[in-house]
DNA sequence: GATCCCCCTTACTAATAGGTAAGTACCGCA
DNA sequence: TGCGGTACTTACCTATTAGTAAGGGGGATC
């Protein structure tokens, strides 16, 4: 629904992998769900400065979809709702890892505003 | 000019990394590149089925812009334009190996049409 | 009892990515 | 003369993605 052209044929596996992180937040939620282990949808939303709740949720759908994230509903009042990586969403994060390090060297080689920024660990 | 958000400050390196590899060819282009070496306008397009010259075009413009290939004119009669991968295009490359091996389990994972695709090297 | 928090959903709108088609300037070939 | 090939550029249009704003149902807090 999201997206009329995602899971179609792919040639590479590249391709593949892309399309599961393409989205403006799904690198950050990523993160911050492999740094914090379990996070609820308000603590995520938190951690994602600028993220409006209907991208959140959309995100969040879409990666619940592709097996990267697990979501655990807590028949509680009020709703308690729990995000964490699937095996999958962590071996992703681990796939990301030389991705990170190179783009951490491009931040680097271009003098980026780095300033104060903790670096993310991913792998 | 193509895209307003690009080159802005980064949180973390798959940001700055997805920011370069994000359009609908460029892993692609890197993998054409990456297996021929060199490659000519034409042979790209001929080797990217669907693409169009304006998009063809517009990545080889910004991954030049962002320091991955590398663009060499020849002043000759028809016009001769070469494309290779830059240092930084290769680590990209290397970099992209272990989430192309993620993709290509995902595409096993979901049956994915892989039927009769050589699956790329990437690593 | 009004308001806040929880976790969303829906409708509407803006921005951007991508596709289509045509034009440019030059040459070789038939 | 006219077509095909070289490597693009430009204009226009649509599809997709993201942002804004509002609602909703229930309980706790002020």
């Amino acid at each position: 629904m999201a997206k009329a052209s995602r899971r179609g044929p792919y040639i590479c596996g590249i391709e593949a992998a892309l399309d599961v992180v393409s989205g403006k937040w799904k690198g950050q939620i990523l993160w911050e769900l492999d740094v914090h282990g379990v996070r609820r949808f308000a603590e995520l939303r938190r951690g994602l400065p600028g993220v409006s709740e209907k991208m959140l949720t959309q995100h969040l759908r879409e990666m619940e979809e592709d097996g990267l994230v697990h979501r655990e509903v807590h028949a509680e009042v009020p709703p308690r709702v729990e995000y964490s990586l699937t095996g999958h969403g962590r071996a992703l994060n681990q796939a990301l890892g030389p991705l990170g390090a190179w783009g951490v060297e491009r931040m680097r080689r271009e003098g980026s505003e780095t300033a104060g920024v903790a670096e993310p660990s991913h792998g």
